[in-house]
DNA sequence: GTACGTGCAAAGGTTTTGCATTACA
DNA sequence: TGTAATGCAAAACCTTTGCACGTAC
């Protein structure tokens, strides 16, 4: 409760239960996923509020937005570095909590200025890999 | 010209004018951006073909598929394993063509078998530095 | 000649937007 | 009470699909 007020937000309920959905949640789950879940305490819930809730997130750098799969952005409310692996035919990703020290020579960032890196792993997880193609 | 016919495929000039267009491009095309490139020599060039195009060739492995820019796919026609370092406001991509040990631990892959790694650097370039926010 | 590519338009999926209503602070 | 969030629907994007026609091999 007392994180809910660190926040600094406006705290109408549904911005509590998205909250409180994404707190600790490590399954990196799309907009819609998010609006189901949500939507089940609050049938009101709309898409925009979703989408309102999640931007203003993000600017206040309390959230990640993943674009690593295609076709849909994907959410991390762990802001501490990390790095994900994803199974390409699920698509579920995983935490790789792991620190790697990339350095790049600077005649080959040219003139843009490096803040940050990411580092997605991919490949196949069990289930896929028994499933039949 | 030999490069065209090994690619194997029925070569139509639509085919041709795409791959011509995405050969040693480094500009890290959209499928918009191929259209619109290709439209010019060929006005009545339809998405649907160069999406059809795009993901034939992604499906013979001579082109990747980036997913580094949300709300839409860019194409990388450069197979050789390097990464990527993107500017976060105007979404210019830059190759960076170094090698890194990227080990992961087994204990954090959990049942996933890696079969490949990408890295995104993202800052921000100069000429959207020093324009105003 | 035939299998496959093309072009058009419509549909599908995700995200954004306009605006009247509601509610937090 | 005033500012900001919500909910609904429509629109905006990007991408995919169905199908009739055309063409490379």
């Amino acid at each position: 409760m007392e994180k809910l007020k660190e926040t600094g937000l406006k705290l109408t309920p549904q911005r509590i239960a998205i909250l409180r959905y994404l707190d600790g949640n490590t399954g990196h789950p799309s907009a819609e996923d998010i609006y189901k879940a949500v939507s089940k305490k609050f049938p009101t819930m709309s898409f925009a509020t979703v989408y309102n809730t999640l931007e203003t997130l993000r600017q206040r750098g309390t959230l990640l937005e993943l674009t690593i799969d295609p076709g849909r952005k994907r959410f991390d409310p762990n802001t501490e570095p990390h790095h994900h692996l994803i199974c390409l035919r699920c698509k579920r990703i995983v935490d790789i909590h792991n620190a790697y020290a990339l350095k790049v020579p600077d005649e080959m960032r040219g003139d843009i200025e490096i803040t940050g890196n990411h580092i997605e792993f991919y490949g196949i997880c069990q289930k896929c890999r028994s499933s039949k193609d």
